[in-house]
DNA sequence: CCCTGTATTCGTCATGTTGACGAAAAGGCC
DNA sequence: GGCCTTTTCGTCAACATGACGAATACAGGG
């Protein structure tokens, strides 16, 4: 390993995927750029680490930023890094992607580098219109979101404290794009231990015969894995 | 987004998790630092990304000078970012760890930069002693691998190009450390589609019983998964 | 106040997969 | 030839899944 000081510096950013679930549909926060390059398109949330500051932190502290969101109702791990040279015009820029989950949030707040921002709905979003590489990122998170609902309880992230099993239906099949039966769906997430926690309490928000009310339970992983139907 | 210019610089590096099979034992290959800080500790092989050099491609061509290994057998896949400060007491460094696996390869010689290396078995090795956080970072590096075995064919990359369905089987139970039916697994990868292709062949390298040989199958997932048992 | 519509929740049944284990097949070795 | 080893093929109960019927429990409208 050589002295770092013979290279050129490099600069480190994180960016953010943060998906939500608003009405019927699976939303990105996109947030306008202010400045060049790409001055007026669309952007994945992020900034640069600063000096001091660990990564998950400054993931957190954009995510606030951008959100005004407080970290602690919100799912957020790290997704992966990108640095390939030419990234970003200006010079090196190797960025932290971070993935986020969401409950249905209010409009999000312009952020100080961001002129505007908005929830974009996934599916009808033209990923070439993104600067950077942000496609590539968004796709990821995208795909592991969609990965990690199999086998874990992430799905609980994007509901709100309280919610019912049909609204957890609805997750899964507005991240997978699928429907799916809501007798077996009940069934099985009933029966997955730790993944529910059940509060005693009926609410008829979704219309029709009263539905019992569940909290996120304390288990992480979903086993048997919940597995999504295979077309090959 | 700010300017970068107004950051100090961060220095990037790729750090490796290379994992073989070497006997009856899952080892990691390990390298003996020969320059401060961590002088004479043993540390995962790694080294600065290079100006104009894209992160995996750094990661090949570390894992190349230190197992002198062509990139072509080996399979590689990035596994996290890790930037804490203070990681590095030089400086702010943030590492890209990847994941790499290979078959059972010869001894490792020393890197440029390593006065020595070796293959460190897993089970007896002590986490503390490694240098920077690179205990932490080999313990994801294993929990992906070991994940990674349920859902994927990533079994595969453990072994030679043609292999038996007991050597497979010897890659899972040493990795998760738990024997499994020769029986069950035998009928469970033969059966998934797309994961082996037999060659026609046969050897007796394991005594016995005649075994056949198969090669790797275009299939990169393993459905239905191959489940771990859960000791819950 | 009853009737209708809607969504939840509980069952049933055939099908496929897993876990545990018996037993035959096919070589090496003495 | 006899024995040991390991692979490979079957069997069977337990379990999970997919497809679907049916009862339950509310809201809303006449």
């Amino acid at each position: 390993m050589a002295h770092p000081a013979q290279y050129p510096p490099v600069a480190v950013t994180v960016d953010l995927v943060v998906l939500t679930i608003t009405g019927e549909r699976l939303c990105a926060l996109l947030v306008r750029r202010g400045i060049e390059p790409f001055l007026g398109a669309w952007a994945l949330p992020g900034g640069f680490v600063r000096p001091g500051e660990d990564l998950d932190e400054a993931a957190r502290r954009e995510l606030a930023e951008e959100t005004g969101l407080a970290a602690g109702t919100v799912h957020i791990e790290q997704l992966a890094g990108y640095g390939t040279p030419g990234r970003d015009p200006r010079q090196r820029v190797v960025t932290l992607a971070y993935l986020a989950l969401a409950p249905d949030l209010p409009v999000p707040r312009a952020g100080t580098d961001a002129a505007e921002a908005r929830w974009a709905p996934v599916d009808e979003l033209d990923p070439a219109a993104l600067a950077f590489d942000h496609a590539k990122i968004l796709g990821d998170g995208l795909e592991r979101a969609r990965a990690k609902l199999e086998y874990s309880s992430l799905a609980t992230a994007f509901c709100p404290p309280e919610f019912t099993v049909a609204e957890l239906r609805r997750v899964y099949e507005l991240v997978w794009g699928e429907r799916l039966d809501p007798r077996n769906f009940h069934r099985k997430v009933t029966g997955a231990e730790g993944l529910l926690d059940a509060t005693g309490e009926t609410t008829t928000r979704d219309g029709g015969r009263p539905a019992r009310l569940y909290r996120r339970g304390p288990a992480a992983m979903l086993y048997p894995p919940m597995l999504r139907s295979r077309t090959a």
